[in-house]
DNA sequence: GTCGAATGGTTCGACGATCGAAATGCTATA
DNA sequence: TATAGCATTTCGATCGTCGAACCATTCGAC
């Protein structure tokens, strides 16, 4: 690996962040499938209900096609999942009075309150691990964050026009 | 927490950062699954590719057992993903000659091809995408990941203490 | 040494999540 | 109004995971 026009020291950085990344990521992904299943769900509803309440709390409720598009489901799975949620009584079908083909997802008090759960003692702790670092690493790591979460994405999205999928 | 009344942001600069990370964490997931997909892999098959290469480039192979443990798969599960990964060519079943009982897991070029081809363009996004920021940013950025990280593993712990796990 | 317990993997049957294709209901355009 | 297009749902099939029972091997105590 050779250092292209940076100052030395450019790639390990680069390396260290990426791989501090993925070990995120990796944890993140046993910690939401050991919360998921100590609430007999599965981890893609799990995600539904983190998404619909982010979406709730901006006021601007996701509709059911959205939502697939966010967890990267097809139509029909993203119906079944919808089914579950609702059975369990976390989320309602709401139709778009607007647009009568659309649904709109609400949330329930029951998974609000599941989704302040997973949210507050991870919150919590994570203020405590950072307590000792200024505000404005947060606010550094936040866009660097943000920005490898672009080329995920990015990735993400080339490896999907290798193979032509459904939308 | 005291921050109340500490300096102004503060609690926003938190809740960005943490918001972004889960972002992050929820993108790489439908990253790995339509990778996974792309390739006519299940997602927990390429983990167990990853989990495989970066224990054999350790020099340390993996055993069936472990690579479970680290998937967090049950045994019978991984017995049929190693027969499926075998039956694609990717891994061999090697039976340790020290105890007969054990399988070690050796890696095909195939498969280690395809964790390079995993890596290599997301990588190479990754760095463009930081392409503008000091050096200094992303060892930072790496610092609050990994104290984020512990928060989330010491969460895991915590979540896993209410409901004794199986195992 | 031999027997029982513990360990590492495998097989089997069942279930649940996801897919693709066809169907349904609604909207927009001509 | 007819028609095309879109969002969601239904249906049948497939695949991954689980739990329990099962084989083979090793370890420990007598």
């Amino acid at each position: 690996m050779r250092e292209q026009t940076g100052p030395p020291g450019r790639a390990a950085a680069l390396d260290e962040v990426a791989r501090a990344l993925q070990v995120s990521a990796v944890e993140s992904d046993v910690f939401v499938d050991v919360f998921a299943r100590a609430h007999h769900l599965g981890r893609s509803d799990l995600n539904a209900i983190m998404w619909i309440a982010a979406s709730a709390e901006q006021g601007r409720p996701l509709t059911a096609g959205e939502l697939a598009a966010r967890l990267g489901l097809g139509a029909s799975a993203t119906t079944s999942l919808i089914d579950r949620l609702e059975g369990a009584g976390h989320v309602e079908r709401i139709r778009d009075p607007r647009d009568r083909r659309r649904l709109t997802l609400s949330m329930n008090d029951t998974a609000l309150a599941m989704a302040r759960e997973f949210f507050q003692p991870l919150g919590r702790r994570m203020a405590e691990a950072l307590a000792d670092l200024p505000t404005e690493d947060l606010l550094v790591a936040a866009e660097v964050i943000r920005r490898m979460t672009g080329a995920i994405v990015a990735s993400r999205e080339a490896a999907r026009a290798d193979r032509p999928e459904p939308r």
